[in-house]
DNA sequence: ACCATCGGATTGTTGAACAATCATTGTCTC
DNA sequence: GAGACAATGATTGTTCAACAATCCGATGGT
């Protein structure tokens, strides 16, 4: 039994606004792979297991549905989302309107040059040394750069959630295959470009490359999933008993 | 007095999900300008006068503080968000990334081209009848179609809050100049760029129109508050007493 | 095998209570 | 009279306990 103690879960402040905090940790938790989606969240469990209210715990509960890492079903309860097919398109989509457009009119200095060529140095590395989560971090780190080309903190929110959200997509997927090394090659290509001044091309790349990791990652889903919308009971996809 | 019967405040939907509906009543109210930008939003005031506890009310302040609407000062309340010069200028770095791209890289069907035209059509009759909320609705029309371009779900809620924002913003303005004429003028020729088959010329159309916007709006409110950026203290602009 | 009914469990919402914090007032000192 | 300081009152943050409403699963009848 773990004790009602507030595991001193990182971010240590004492008690700012405790359900933002119970919400970070939740937020922590499922990123973490510990809860996996479609998993059910129990109001009285996890009151009594992070030692906060049932009320507080459902304040927390809005939040992370406002953020769509997890769903609420009325009168049953909210699950760790189970992002699907179409969730992964409207995740591309997204990302092929933002991204793209920050880097043909973002107009990078020299600074943010300088460290998105020490981010694609950096993936080269864990390319060479085969360490996938390091080229996922490298990945990760660049598209993070190019969304601060817009300067703009909404846009940096925006993209953060729907990488959680994809985040969350991998978890879905039992095995996730390493299409990483490809990645690598044309991140180092997209920063060439925009050394050389050419927004254009540098957005052409972009966009092609998401078209292509939409491709794939769907062509594993779909494989895994014949039938991928048809969840309007909203049913978990495993009614897992967590414990 | 106001007895505390729900107001069949439109949205028909008779109890689904309280909090949330308490959430659509106070942002239509704040949308409306029956609650002014910098005024407090009373838990227990409200909750009488709403009918609803003060714990369902809470939490629909949680989704309002999720959109942006109402800032939440710990221990002091809410408020309603007072937008400044710099809210303004992420407003159009939102909308400078989006827009553009979306008109960019959308491909629009037949349909949504014919319903472009009807909507600037229907900005033209409104201009030569001089109905400046004429104007405005088509204008907020216009840029809603153009999101819509994308088909992305999230970027349209996002752009809705991001509208509601610009919304206050004008609240907080006692005097709105109408440069709306000119925007009719634009969004006629961006639609006829879209007809044409020219998207590059369309989103520079795009982008030269919003930057005109901003600069007219922030000439605007940098006139009126000289000292835009040091809300530290983040008090509300008007302790306005409700009543 | 199919359908209805019932019971238990969980969520949705309320009301009251308490600690913590902020704003205001009043008092004291200089 | 002006300013620092403490007491007071009001509001928020959080918890607890209760109830109605709803859903899930099992039981039982046909």
């Amino acid at each position: 039994m773990t004790p009602p103690v507030h595991e001193h879960d990182g971010a240590g402040s004492r008690h700012a606004h405790t359900g933002a905090w119970i919400a970070a940790v939740l937020r922590r938790r499922i990123a973490a792979g510990l809860l996996t989606p479609g998993s059910k969240l129990s109001e009285q469990k996890l009151s009594v297991e992070l030692g906060v209210s049932r009320n507080t715990l459902r304040e927390a509960f809005g939040t992370l549905v406002a953020e769509s890492v997890v769903v609420r079903i009325p009168n049953r309860g909210v699950f760790v989302a189970s992002p699907g097919a179409e969730d992964v398109r409207e995740i591309y989509r997204v990302r092929r309107v933002i991204e793209p457009s920050a880097v043909l009119w973002g107009t990078p200095a020299e600074r943010e040059l300088e460290a998105m060529d020490a981010i694609v140095r950096r993936a080269a590395e864990a390319r060479d040394a085969g360490s996938v989560p390091g080229m996922a971090d490298a990945n990760q780190a660049l598209h993070q750069a190019v969304i601060a080309l817009t300067g703009s903190q909404t846009l940096q929110v925006l993209m953060d959630r729907v990488l959680a959200r994809m985040r969350l997509v991998f978890h879905t997927m039992s095995t996730t295959p390493d299409f990483h090394p490809h990645y690598v090659e044309r991140n180092i290509g997209l920063v060439a470009c925009l050394r050389a001044g050419r927004p254009e091309e540098a957005a052409r790349m972009l966009r092609d490359g998401l078209d292509a990791a939409e491709g794939e990652i769907l062509a594993r889903i779909e494989a895994r999933a014949p039938d991928p919308e048809v969840r309007h009971r909203a049913v978990p996809v495993t009614p897992i008993r967590n414990k």
